[in-house]
DNA sequence: GCCGTTTTCGGCCCGACTGTTTTCAGTCG
């Protein structure tokens, strides 16, 4: 199979983090990890590139690792990488996921006790084995194993929607507290990344009530550990197994410090550097000018208020924190403006939403009135097909039955006056050799079909991309639905060449669904600048089984925000008519 | 390993915190 670009960020990343643990130069492992980055925000396959041999033109790419990506596309290996793996145990990775352990001590606790699984790390804590070495003690060796202890029990990511939910109720419990003055959530679920791990909160309040409002929140009846605790920091382990930090920030510098704690890492880094090109430093404070030695003049910060303030300061504009991830927001925000992305006010209607004639737990009218409810022009409702009898899914005489349905409420909402439509769709089961499930002329009468896979989900990666390829090349199919089967913290999606699927769906004029389930949040953001610079269309779709999830909308917002999509890029962005006329015209 | 109208060598982003230490290395975000 040819290597995609994710295939060689996945080995450059790889590189990186066998680099730390052999003690290399951490600069060298930088290195790799930008150019990881740089091979993943690429638009065009790195193998166009290494067939005209210009991979050294890209930032971040030297002689060196260009030879290594040639290396990896001709024989699938890469040597240096193959001689990495043989001098680090496979088991050692893992520990990097040990909070308080890196590199440095990963390698000295693995070279003086000669273990590398995680249940011998933990048995070598508890018998004082980690705590005699030089340079650990017993608390290091405390910390070690309690950490292990919640790695565990608790995964160490959670899907958005619990996340929020932690930040929500850490809210609550401080908003209407004395002296609160501003409550903000920071890091990853501010960037609206996919899964979350710790749960970042700034707050800003007198300083007098910081003690009642640090009281106030290790009390909170989900929280079973403090982990720390001091006079502008609180962390917190819910039941749930999630770290809350929270800090408290001065007005003064809120902005400062609130871009700071929202990273990404690797955005914070890069406004770093351009902030020394500039001759100024940027740091959790605010902007300082550079001496003549390179040290930052704090005698003389740069004014600011706001987030723009400070990018302005650096000579950016400001970037959407969604799109805050190394991965050319620079260069995006130079040609668009961040009030082009998608946002949830522009969401006309819903589409991709289960009824009880198939797994759904409402009635279509259910559902419809939810739409309503939540201020949406339309619902497309797209049950499940034939052949997923396991969701009860329609057959032909079922789906006629359907229509009429849809009709007749559609009848009624017209009488009533309020405009609201009903589109009829489906979602087609895509069969292993790329057909639909239903024969063209059924296909005809829906409105739209989004066609997914449900079944033999391991295929071949090469084949699976075939099936796709054959299913979009059917006209009937409208939208691409969840297009790699992922399950965020559970299972891996197929590894097929999405991108190529990409191209070849947009040239078809069809579209790939962004599946807003937190569970899915499928197709990858990572693919937006890629899709948007061959033109394809997406669609913010719920995959709503229930009212509630209709809701689910928000965090596909946010993942669309991230792939940098705007509205016109997403199908239900538009009207009800002019959804119906692309439709149509699909055909 | 990458990069350069100040440099082809010597930098590479920044500060807080912690624990293990007598001045700092390692980790974290």
């Amino acid at each position: 199979m040819a290597a995609t670009n994710k295939d060689i960020a996945a080995r450059l990343e790889e590189m990186a983090t066998l680099l730390r643990l052999s003690g290399a130069n951490e600069f060298k492992a930088i290195a790799f990890d930008k150019a990881a980055r740089a091979v993943e925000s690429m638009d065009a396959p790195v193998l166009q590139r290494v067939e005209t041999g210009t991979l050294t033109l890209v930032p971040g790419i030297g002689v060196s690792i260009a030879a290594d990506i040639r290396e990896y596309v001709e024989t699938g290996r890469i040597t240096a990488l193959d001689d990495l793996k043989t001098s680090i145990p496979k088991g050692l990775i893992r520990w990097l996921d040990i909070s308080g352990l890196g590199p440095k001590k990963i390698r000295k606790i693995h070279e003086a006790l000669g273990i590398t699984e995680m249940a011998d790390l933990k048995a070598a804590c508890e018998d004082g084995r980690v705590a005699s070495l030089n340079g650990l003690g017993a608390k290091s060796a405390e910390r070690i194993r309690k950490s292990i202890d919640w790695m565990e029990r608790f995964a160490d990511r959670c899907h958005i929607d619990e996340a929020t939910a932690v930040a929500g109720s850490i809210r609550d419990a401080m908003q209407d507290l004395p002296g609160v003055r501003r409550i903000e959530v920071a890091g990853s679920l501010r960037r609206r990344l996919e899964t979350i791990g710790d749960i970042d909160v700034l707050v800003s309040a007198d300083s007098a009530s910081v003690e009642s409002l640090f009281d106030g929140i290790v009390a909170l009846p989900t929280v079973v550990e403090v982990l720390a605790r001091g006079p502008s920091k609180c962390s917190i382990r819910t039941d749930t197994g999630r770290q809350v930090d929270i800090r408290m920030v001065d007005d003064a510098v809120f902005a400062a410090t609130w871009m700071y704690f929202t990273g990404s890492k690797a955005h914070n880094v890069a406004l770093r550097q351009r902030a020394r090109e500039r001759g100024l430093t940027l740091n959790e404070y605010g902007v300082f000018p550079l001496t003549p030695e390179g040290e930052a003049d704090l005698a003389r910060p740069l004014p600011f208020n706001t987030e723009e303030d400070v990018y302005r300061l650096l000579g950016e504009s400001w970037i959407p924190p969604e799109m805050r991830e190394d991965r050319g927001e620079f260069e995006w925000i130079r040609a668009h403006s961040a009030e082009e992305l998608v946002r949830e006010t522009d969401i006309r209607g819903v589409l991709h939403a289960h009824s009880t004639w198939s797994d759904g737990e409402t009635s279509i009218e259910t559902m419809a009135m939810a739409c309503m409810e939540a201020g949406y022009a339309y619902l497309g409702i797209t049950d499940h097909s034939r052949s997923a009898a396991y969701a009860n899914g329609l057959d032909t005489e079922r789906v006629f039955s359907q229509w009429r349905e849809i009709d007749h409420l559609n009848d009624r909402f017209a009488r009533d006056g309020g405009g609201f439509r009903i589109f009829k769709g489906i979602e087609s089961d895509i069969l292993t050799d790329g057909r639909l499930d239903y024969p063209d002329e059924v296909l005809a009468g829906f409105d739209f079909v989004i066609g997914s896979v449900h079944s033999v989900l391991d295929m071949a990666p090469d084949a699976m991309l075939e099936r796709f390829k054959r299913a979009v090349d059917n006209r009937y199919l409208t939208i691409i639905g969840h297009p790699t089967g992922r399950l965020l913290l559970r299972r891996e999606g197929n590894a097929f060449d999405l991108e190529a699927l990409i191209r070849h769906t947009a040239d078809a004029g069809a579209a790939i669904e962004i599946n807003a389930n937190p569970w899915r949040l499928d197709m990858d953001w990572r693919h937006g600048r890629m899709a948007r610079a061959c033109g394809l269309m997406s669609a913010v779709c719920p995959d709503a089984h229930h009212p509630d999830g209709i809701a689910d909308i928000t965090y596909g917002v946010g993942i669309a925000r991230k792939a940098g999509f705007a509205a016109p890029q997403i199908l239900n962005t538009k009207s009800a008519d002019a959804l119906a006329a692309w439709f149509q015209n699909r055909h």
